[in-house]
DNA sequence: TTAAGTGTACCATCACAAATAGTACAGTTA
DNA sequence: TAACTGTACTATTTGTGATGGTACACTTAA
């Protein structure tokens, strides 16, 4: 479910909160489900439980879990994380867009090429 | 010309590729156009030469410059480099697209995103 | 030729963050 | 009670960014 990429230079907490976020977003798993446990997971990936713990932590924070003492950490059945991860998006690409303006596309081609997109 | 944001999380070095790379692409700095010595901007900046020096060696690793030993460093004239930012711009762009699009915008909606932004 | 300016190549050191390792404690559930 | 949860803490290791300093080779201009 979880494939940590260590050629990848980010920190491992940073993958592992990424892709819980991806899941999450996709439905992959569902609002109250729960989620793995600190130590579980961390043995599944080998790797230490406090780096699972910091990545929680960090879901937490950001409203993608919640946490239940003594039970397990849950998924946050929040309806609005989905619009403001849109949001994140968006604004990447309009940053990138506008950069990409500036040395020379137009925007007939740039939007040519998101029409082009298979989703 | 050159601004260190210390409030930024990332390092010195990579921020000073960056900006060259902009002004580099944008035209500000012009083929074979002399780069400020490695002394020089380190002075200027109040770092260390070894920073800047790491700064160089990445620029001329991605091309943007080249080297003259005992001369000095130079804008490099290769015209492909825009080119190839763009394509990098714009495969970044078709994955957030991507994304943004999975959990539900419609291609409609992010593109009048695109046909709104002011250049 | 010489002096001053270039880049380059080291090495040692410090600071910080990521990650590991281990322990202990508190709450929940069967 | 036993076995599972999360939480908190400390110590340690590792890697990277950055600094400080030195030395060397090349180019240019006086």
């Amino acid at each position: 479910m979880i494939i940590i990429d260590y050629k990848d230079t980010r920190p491992i907490y940073e993958q592992i909160v990424d892709k819980f976020k991806t899941l999450i977003l996709h439905g992959a798993l569902q609002p109250d489900e729960q989620m793995p446990s600190v130590r579980n997971l961390a043995m599944e990936l080998s790797i230490n439980p406090n780096t699972i713990q910091k990545a929680y932590a960090e879901l937490e924070r950001q409203g993608f879990i919640y946490t239940v003492k003594g039970r397990g950490n849950f998924v946050s059945g929040d309806g609005k994380l989905v619009e403001e991860r849109k949001c994140e998006c968006i604004q990447k690409i309009l940053e990138l867009a506008k950069e990409v303006l500036e040395i020379g596309m137009t925007k007939i081609e740039l939007i040519r090429e998101i029409e082009q997109l298979q989703v």
